[in-house]
DNA sequence: TCTGGGGTCCTAGGACCC
DNA sequence: TCTGGGGTCCTAGGACCC
């Protein structure tokens, strides 16, 4: 887009020379998954989550399908809450194993519609296509679903327009199983009516300043000076107006591969003791610290968090020397950090721990040894 | 209605260096 | 005595996403 004004040709017809992205979006993915191996589900209401029963579970509604959706469920949502929304629904425990290989698939029959697919989470997925035409994206974009369908049997969304934002916020727009082109030339009218929550990146707590600042919807936005909005949203206030003005700024492309690799568990009931609380955190030192050796990984650097009974966050770690690796160290790190977030936290009273979280940070894979030399030594010896 | 588990990115403040 | 300006790294916390 910014190319626009030196180059001739783009000024002439922006929506042929610009880079053009098909975003994909598996709507309630990991409900899709379990129908489409048992058809009789197919327009039932149906919940992937830990299933309600006894009144107990502490867990959230992870995937529903449409016609659940119809009672208020929606992911996220406390499972009893669900329940109570949708008495008659299906529950199907979440199997993560199989949504991952289905998820592989499906990256594969993307591969078939363009050399750059960016995967972005389990269920979603950009497509780089180059400059191409409008037409031409859109014809992608329906080849593509109908794959997923015949192929997969997956119901999609697709977004297609030439930023990755203004595609995702189009793919939103046309869920369940829609296809919406937004043009260069329309994307300032097409997000002007909608609110800023529909900006990816802007939750509930930009919502609020921006509301307090009088801006409900994106192109109220657009009106803003730049000044206002940087004081009180910093680098970001001035993304969000490039956006709202039609010409957003693409982030940068993540490198490849994980930075962090962390494990939670959530108390049955918080607990009060350290007594309790160290077996469950030397088992998950060590499980992280064994998947990481598997995935051949090593890590630079380790933090343990406890969500306390008030759900508020505290946590402690710090990098490593060098390169750690496998169970037993990582073990040892998480049980000290923890040991310290403890102590730290006597001197403001009894606490109750909800949830432990082990960090294992700077990922670093293991065959990388030129990598590793230059990460952990040339900060010493430099100079 | 009381809130899982796995991630990403950004920022503030302090330490430290030249 | 008083003392700049720029940079990087680290830790903790926070917002957000699926």
């Amino acid at each position: 887009m910014i190319m626009l004004h030196e180059d001739g040709e783009a000024a002439k017809d922006p929506a042929r020379s610009a880079s053009w992205v098909v975003y994909v979006d598996l709507d309630a993915y990991y409900v899709s998954c379990e129908v489409r191996e048992r058809p009789e589900l197919v327009g039932k209401e149906v919940i992937v989550g830990p299933p309600p029963e006894g009144g107990t579970t502490r867990g959230v509604v992870l995937s529903a399908s449409y016609e659940a959706r119809r009672h208020g469920v929606h992911s996220a949502m406390p499972v009893q809450a669900a329940a109570r929304l949708a008495p008659e629904a299906i529950w199907i425990p979440p199997d993560f194993a199989k949504y991952e290989r289905v998820a592989g698939e499906v990256r594969d029959l993307l591969r078939k519609f363009s050399a750059e697919v960016i995967p972005l989470s389990i269920d979603e997925a950009a497509l780089l296509l180059g400059a191409v035409g409008a037409d031409e994206a859109r014809a992608v974009a329906e080849e593509v679903q109908r794959a997923l369908r015949r192929e997969l049997d997956l119901p999609a969304s697709l977004g297609v327009s030439t930023s990755r934002t203004v595609a995702k916020m189009a793919t939103d727009r046309a869920k369940p199983g829609g296809i919406l082109v937004v043009r260069p030339l329309e994307v300032a009218e097409f997000l002007a009516p909608l609110p800023v929550r529909a900006i990816p990146g802007v939750g509930p707590k930009t919502d609020s300043i921006l509301e307090a600042m009088g801006v409900r919807t994106i192109g109220e936005l657009a009106g803003r000076r730049p000044r206002d909005l940087e004081r009180v949203l910093g680098s970001f206030g001035r993304e969000l107006l490039l956006l709202a003005r039609g010409t957003p700024v693409e982030r940068r492309e993540m490198e490849s591969g994980p930075r962090v690799r962390s494990s939670d568990h959530t108390f049955e009931r918080d607990s009060t003791s350290w007594e309790e609380i160290v077996p469950v955190l030397d088992r998950m030192g060590e499980d992280l610290g064994r998947s990481l050796a598997r995935e051949g990984y090593r890590y630079g650097g380790v933090s343990v968090a406890f969500r306390w009974g008030d759900f508020s966050r505290s946590q402690h770690g710090s990098v490593l020397p060098g390169a750690g690796e496998g169970p037993a160290a990582l073990r040892e790190a998480a049980r000290r950090w923890g040991k310290e977030l403890w102590d730290r936290s006597g001197s403001a009273g009894p606490r109750s721990v909800r949830t432990i979280s082990v960090r294992a940070e700077r990922l670093v894979p293991r065959n990388r040894r030129q990598a590793l030399l230059e990460e952990f030594e040339a900060p010493v010896t430099r100079r």
